[in-house]
DNA sequence: CTCGAATATTCTTCGACATGAATATTCTTT
DNA sequence: AAAGAATATTCATGTCGAAGAATATTCGAG
């Protein structure tokens, strides 16, 4: 999950994998069409594969790369964890802020036992 | 959308907001349910009131931080772009492959020209 | 089996950033 | 106004990782 994450918090990962959501492509078309070098391209490459992000598949001398649905999958799940915020909890603070002041009555209290 | 990403591609940030997840929380209670000195506490929380993930709310000389929806709705939105590959379109590659051993014959008619 | 095309790997350099320590700021209480 | 709690900021240091250049590898074609 926070491998997944960290993968694409890089521009030109994330500029390939969405490259990639218009279908398979090799090395050197991504390479063109990013204005990547090569070599960079095939190191994002492995590093997106790496962590499941991609899936190869040689053709000839030329490697086709495709994005793969885990970690997809995944992230969607994990957003869909945070879906309570969606419909705003307003009151959830003014709860918090008394919670606070409760503890600190408490605090006080032990304050003045211990010192 | 990249800063999100970013923001959330280091392991004490994704501590913390799954934390927050639990509700609005003082920076203290973070720094300690997380075993994380207060300072970097505060620093996380900087950047990622920056780029939008948590808002603040200060009660006293305490600052009560909490989620902010808007990113995890976008979020979720990138996402969903991704859906198609939820149901694999297995051909595709075939269909890539095609492709370019297509253009390789085109290519190779350019090459017997200029060269 | 040599050549050239496509891709991968290695090595170095450089900047971004997380951490720690120390200090500054803000607000409450007395 | 002074003291102390909660939080923020600054500065120095070390680490990680992206980019560049050069080279290695793989594979099909002649």
């Amino acid at each position: 999950m926070f491998e997944t994450l960290s993968a694409l918090a890089e521009p030109n990962r994330l500029r390939i994998v969405e490259l990639l959501r218009a279908g398979p492509q090799p090395v050197g078309e991504i390479s063109q069409r990013l204005r990547l070098r090569q070599p960079q391209v095939s190191k994002h490459l492995q590093l997106l594969k790496e962590v499941g992000l991609v899936g190869v598949q040689p053709v000839a001398q030329q490697r086709v790369y495709q994005l793969r649905p885990e970690p997809f999958r995944k992230l969607h799940a994990w957003v869909e964890a945070y879906r309570g915020l969606w419909d705003a909890r307003f009151d959830e603070l003014a709860v918090v802020i008394e919670d606070l002041k409760q503890k600190e009555k408490e605090n006080a209290r032990h304050d003045r036992r211990k010192k």
